[in-house]
RNA sequence: GGGGGCGUGGUGUAGUUGGUUUAACAUAUCGGCCUGUCAAGCCGAAGAUCGCGGGUUCAAGUCCCGUCGCUCCCGCCA
């Protein structure tokens, strides 16, 4: 037997007890005379005492552990003596009275600390991840992270869902993020694909009438990194028959409000969670994925600007182009040096410049770097416009919609940082709703679905496939939380002919689309139920928990920037024999 | 594919206008002392060709080029 308790779980009332304890040693502290040790395992710490007067050979074991071996203890449990309980810890008024001992495992000792909170090597942290894993803050995330993934199993049981699990094997299309393929041995020169989501085998699930389905669900996409992207991650994917777009909207609402004010120590800002159509978000923040946490607004000029004889203004309005703005609140202190670098953070999402103006106050004139070219006027209603009050700093970018948009919203975040507006303990949720359907992709001449090409288009819009397809409205929901895309679905197509129309506007004609999708054209034909659904990410969703800034972190063997996996050396190389079976032959 | 940052004993950092000597500090490790510690303490020891390769120079941790790794960002991610 290794354990009757667990080294978390001692308090005050087992004084007396008889206890085995097995764990790992978590500090060792030898006196000389006696030995005391911290015995870690995963519910917490107990320390142990081994006393040279009462059991000699114990003790002299005693003196042989270090930090990280893994020992069995067996001993009772006392109070601590008159003024030596420690408050910090919770086992902090016992101690175990040592009375047997056995190194059951030694340990080299760790490449880094295991028992201190202290940063390491990105790179170390991954090959050895068994050992960063033992660390408490690891240890915390892989525990919220079960308790979200719990809580999302029980509630949806609870609604009338049910786990179906999908193949992990399936089938490439061109659409979306690159595949990772698998080759086929038995087909040569065939591949499965890995799945980037389920989303097409959840909708046959509806179709085969099972209504309510969710599923944790692996994905992967092979593309490049960012903070917050691996190759695979996990969403919490989900498809429900016979609703509307606000039925989803409402059960993850639920979802996820229980998610977070169950499981984690986070607050709510917004209840019920706002929600954006999406001209209104790209309006008031420039981006589909606004952080609500705080306001710093754009604002809009044109009309101020429009023929103000500002080239690099009205030109840019002539063209077809926005020209707006945020108002840096009590940045007017801002040096040169400290603007060039904001101009130098536009430039990098492609913007041509930033327009600046410090406001002035009474007697101490407006400082700037368009005023000159600008009537006072016009300044005073760009400044009022801006809400701008004396020592603030305005920032213009005058660019494409797309462009103005961008860069401003990555202002924005910026200054919501600078400006210590975010507060890291609340969490703020919206909804934005309403996207176009399909986006005109310049490159291809052609039109790209905005979500995907499942989306149903609003019913009012239908027609406009035919006429103008920027006019038509998807039944697409995206869930925000603190400036991350968490979630994103839609109601899907239930009808053969608004699938192939949709095809048809994408630019896939019929015999590729009956080559890629003829299985779910066919299977319209079979009595579909009108379905939609949501799929959220799940390794964000504990990131933003967790109040980790990177996914990785709460990923227990997550891949490097370079999809690497440093502890095993994957990817590897393979036999010879392997790829002949597979039918492949490498480029040399 | 492109741009930025980082890489110095086991770990975390300092040192980078080229030369201050023996590359510093903390911590960990090893040895000694120590019966109430819990960030244990005290004494001592060992431990680094400064990621790797090349170059400039009388002289390189420091400058240049290349390369590898980690990381952040742009592109990409329906």
């Amino acid at each position: 037997m290794y354990k009757t308790h667990n080294c978390g779980e001692l308090r005050a009332e087992h004084d007396g007890k008889k206890v085995i304890l097995s764990g790992w040693v978590n500090q060792w502290r030898d006196h000389g005379g006696l030995v005391f040790i911290d015995l870690r395992d995963r519910w917490g710490l107990s320390q142990i005492v081994f006393n040279p007067e009462h059991e000699a050979t114990c003790h002299e074991t005693a003196t042989r552990l270090r930090n990280e071996y893994v020992i069995k203890i067996e001993g009772i449990v006392h109070h601590r003596p008159e003024g030596l309980a420690n408050p910090n810890m919770p086992t902090g008024a016992i101690e175990v009275i040592a009375h047997a001992i056995e190194i059951i495992n030694p340990a080299k000792t760790p490449p880094f600390y295991i028992n201190k909170e202290d940063t390491v090597d990105e790179a170390l942290r991954l090959k050895y991840r068994y050992l960063d894993l033992r660390r408490q803050r690891m240890q915390r995330n892989m525990l919220l992270r079960h308790n979200v993934i719990l809580y999302m199993r029980n509630f949806l049981a609870k609604e009338g869902f049910i786990e179906v699990e999908t193949p992990i094997l399936f089938k490439s299309t061109p659409e979306g993020a690159r595949d990772y393929l698998v080759p086929s041995r038995v087909h040569p020169g065939k591949f499965y694909a890995l799945p980037q989501s389920p989303q097409q085998l959840k909708q046959l699930l509806m179709i085969a009438g099972y209504e309510r389905y969710f599923q944790i669900a692996r994905c992967f996409r092979d593309e490049d990194q960012r903070g917050d992207r691996q190759p695979e991650f996990t969403q919490l994917d989900l498809e429900m028959s016979f609703v509307d777009q606000d039925d989803i909207l409402t059960l993850t609402e639920r979802l996820m409000t229980g998610i977070v004010e169950d499981v984690s120590d986070k607050k709510i800002l917004h209840k019920p969670f706002p929600r954006f159509n999406y001209p209104e978000v790209m309006e008031r923040f420039g981006i589909d994925k606004p952080d609500i946490r705080f306001g710093l607004e754009l604002k809009t000029l044109n009309d101020l600007v429009a023929d103000c004889g500002f080239k690099v203004f009205s030109n840019t309005i002539n063209n077809g182009g926005m020209v707006r703005g945020i108002n840096a609140k009590r940045c007017g202190t801002y040096s040169r040096k400290k603007i060039d670098e904001l101009t130098k953070f536009v430039r990098q999402f492609g913007a041509k410049g930033l327009a600046w103006l410090i406001v002035g106050d009474g007697d101490k004139p407006h400082r700037s770097s368009f005023i000159k070219f600008l009537k006072p006027e016009i300044v005073d209603n760009i400044v009022k416009h801006l809400e701008g009050e004396p020592g603030d700093l305005l920032l213009i970018v005058a660019d494409t919609a797309e462009i103005a948009n961008n860069a401003l919203a990555k202002l924005r975040d910026e200054f919501g940082k600078r400006l210590g507006l975010v507060d890291d303990d609340v969490v703020a949720f919206c909804w934005v709703i309403d996207f176009p359907l399909v986006m005109w992709n310049e490159d291809e001449k052609r039109w790209d679905p905005s979500h995907h090409l499942f989306t149903a288009p609003m019913d009012e819009d239908i027609t406009f496939l035919d006429t103008d397809p920027s006019k038509a409205h998807g039944k697409q929901h995206d869930l925000v939380c603190n400036g991350y895309e968490l979630a994103g679905g839609s109601i899907r197509i239930h009808q053969r002919d608004i699938q192939e129309k949709i095809f048809d506007l994408i630019g896939l004609d019929i015999e590729e689309a009956k080559d890629q999708f003829g299985h779910m054209l066919e299977a319209f034909e079979y009595g579909t139920p009108p379905h939609g659904g949501i799929a959220s990410g799940i390794d964000r969703l504990v990131m933003i928990l967790a109040g980790e800034p990177n996914i990785s972190e709460v990923i227990a063997f997550p891949k490097s920037q370079s999809a690497a996996d440093l502890m095993a050396g994957v990817p590897t190389p393979v036999m010879e024999h392997q790829l002949n079976d597979l039918h492949i032959r490498l480029q040399t």
